[in-house]
DNA sequence: GCAGCATATACCGATGACAGGTATATACGC
DNA sequence: GCGTATATACCTGTCATCGGTATATGCTGC
């Protein structure tokens, strides 16, 4: 079953790595900026979370590279990946739409419904 | 900050409750409804999310009936309740927005952009 | 010349939501 | 009498995340 639900920072990583190679700390930064500073990922979630990804075959390591002597890994979506955050943004879209049909109805009632 | 997550199975337990007045196994039944059977609540898992929610102010105690001798507790959205479920409906809308966009782009493209 | 900060990866312990199972009790069909 | 559906409640394990720390480099201000 692949259907587990995922967390919100995780889906945020794989939308950050969506838009195109990304590392560690770009994705840091683009998670905070996509959502308005709300979401500051943590150094510990992140490399959890890439190891994670990697592991289940969403990520791969796209190149690493030197930049003025320190190391930066660049992770790219693979097409399961890809696969899975349209799904994910699927259900995620849904199930908003679910619950703003169900708040406005209680208004149009004037109330809640039995 | 009220701004943590809520994860998927708190979040369709306020959209069942947003509908009206419901007990505890109905909610079960609403939510796996809704699903179309992906999301099977279990007892643990929601007995507690009520109790936290409740603890929250989430919810509240509608009324309590008793039906051939068997226990049912009715359980309501509060205000907040109702708030912070439109809440997390335009964060997950708005989420799912972005991720799609992204996704858009890409094939737009013909590939992952640098 | 060093303190502080940004960049960058990585590990660790605690927390807390959830899964899965079990216990309880009643009513119904077989 | 047994299994199943209804209905609430507890308990144990797992695991993603949080918060903090360690490591190392380069830049800026003092």
């Amino acid at each position: 079953m692949t259907d587990t639900p995922m967390r919100e920072p995780t889906f945020l990583v794989l939308t950050a790595l969506a838009a195109g190679p990304q590392h560690g700390y770009a994705v840091i930064e683009d998670v905070a900026r996509m959502t308005d500073g709300r979401v500051r990922l943590r150094a510990g979630t992140l490399y959890a979370a890439l190891d994670r990804l990697r592991t289940d075959g969403l990520i791969e390591v796209d190149r690493e590279e030197v930049v003025q002597s320190r190391l930066r890994r660049y992770y790219r979506l693979t097409g399961v990946g890809e696969t899975r955050l349209a799904a994910e943004s699927s259900r995620l879209r849904q199930q908003a739409t679910l619950a703003e049909g169900r708040l406005r109805a209680r208004h149009d009632l004037g109330g809640a419904p039995a």
